[in-house]
DNA sequence: TTAACGCGGCCGTCGATGAG
DNA sequence: CTCATCGACGGCCGCGTTAA
């Protein structure tokens, strides 16, 4: 007969021959005080070894028999009995601890359920603690189970203090459902971080063209400014009907702007819209051999009107000492008697200066009733500034009088 | 800060002229 | 003769500068 044991100092379990048990001679395989400690030689042969304390789980006639039966049944490890005489400290904590039992031939098998067991075992403690299913703490301290692989529970005598296995198995059931909520949880956490991260993506995007719009309208601005400046404040075909006029090339004209766009860099690049404008050395050529200061002639360009436009034009091309000597028409005039006709202004520069400021007009208006009605006061315009100039002149000679009376 | 002053632009007037 | 146009001229006004 056999006993199946469970050593006290090392929790260490295995099948013996009943004749390793010191005074030990079972009569049946119930005849054995379950709490009990008995004196058990670890090695097969009696006789022979050192004794330990042990406890006997269960008798068989074979070992093989023993051993399945206790591979295939949960046993319960029942609490050992209280004996004064045997009572000494190094039992007495056996009772009181959860103990895990090591089949000394299975220890292996274990080895690789261990991980898993032990943490249902650790998730069912906690989940019995949770819900307040929790025996007593001696009952609970009391309660340890011989786990074979099939999960197999033997706990026949609903008596005993053993969790039983329906609510084990209904812990096990809750424990794998919420760890299967949790997995798709999980999984719902990644999909939301994964969608997170494109909005982020997105985002940024959004951000980006938002700046780039900004940076475009910002360009597109400034170039309307820039061709509004060059081609004054008229639309763009008057560019092509002024131009089809001028009978110029067009590659000139090109070259033309594109000299005119290096020319300076203090005023806006204000480009003639006639070709026949060219520059060369600094200097433009207004036609007929006529040629301004570049830097004057952008000066003029600016300048708003057409009175001041033309009143500056004249100056740049006579100069006031000249101006203020000639007349528009070489007329005298008629408000004095013995009045002397000053010398006319050159009829070849008025009609440059008359052209420039069609050209002016032209980008305005293609009304030729309008155009032709401002042009007309161009002589205006020029006596006006001789008036002027003549003014000023006789201004400065009455304060030099004046400071010469004092 | 403010008044005085100079300068330049604009407008009105006058006289001459030429076309109808 | 009348009227529209042109040149010359003077005056007014706004703006900028300067001195008190």
């Amino acid at each position: 007969m056999y006993a199946f044991v469970r050593f006290l100092e090392d929790n260490v379990c295995y099948a013996l021959p009943v004749s390793c048990v010191q005074d030990f001679s079972p009569q049946s395989q119930v005849d054995f005080d379950n709490q009990r400690v008995y004196t058990v030689y670890r090695n097969l042969e009696p006789d022979q070894g050192a004794l330990h304390k042990a406890q006997i789980l269960a008798l068989a006639e074979d070992k093989t028999d023993l051993e399945n039966s206790v591979i295939q049944k949960k046993i319960k490890i029942p609490k050992l009995s209280v004996n004064p005489l045997e009572d000494t400290g190094e039992f007495k904590d056996y009772g009181e601890e959860e103990m895990e039992l090591r089949h000394s031939k299975r220890q292996d098998g274990r080895k690789q359920h261990e991980g898993t067991h032990k943490s249902i075992e650790a998730v069912v403690a906690r989940l019995e603690k949770q819900n307040g299913m929790s025996r007593s703490s001696n009952c609970s301290s009391e309660e340890a189970f011989i786990e074979t692989s099939e999960n197999t529970n033997i706990s026949d005598n609903v008596n005993d203090p053993v969790v039983p296995r329906v609510v084990y198995e209904e812990l096990l059931r809750s424990y794998q459902q919420q760890q299967e909520e949790m997995r798709h949880i999980q999984q719902e956490l990644e999909r939301t971080r994964r969608q997170l991260v494109q909005q982020a993506k997105k985002l940024k995007e959004y951000g980006t063209l938002v700046s780039e719009v900004k940076e475009l309208r910002d360009l597109n601005r400034r170039l309307q400014d820039v061709l509004l400046l060059r081609l004054g404040s008229g639309p763009a075909i008057e560019l092509e009907k002024v131009k089809s006029e001028t009978h110029e090339p067009e590659p000139e004209l090109r070259n033309t702007f594109k000299e005119e766009a290096n020319t300076s860099s203090y005023y806006p690049a204000v480009i003639p819209v006639m070709d026949k404008y060219t520059l060369e050395n600094g200097k433009v050529h207004l036609g007929s051999g006529i040629w301004v200061d570049a830097e004057k002639w952008h000066q003029v360009q600016v300048t708003q009107g057409d009175s001041k436009f033309t009143k500056n034009l004249a100056v740049m091309i006579w100069g006031t000492d000249v101006l203020k000597n000639r007349s528009v028409t070489g007329v005298a005039t008629k408000k004095k008697k013995d009045a002397v006709p000053k010398p006319p202004l050159s009829p070849h520069k008025l009609s440059i200066v008359r052209e420039c400021l069609y050209d002016r007009i032209a980008q305005d208006t293609v009304d030729e009733t309008e155009i032709a009605q401002r042009l007309s006061k161009v002589n205006k315009y020029i006596c006006e500034k001789i008036m002027d100039i003549n003014k000023s002149c006789k201004n400065e000679e009455r304060r030099e009088a004046k400071y010469s009376m004092q």
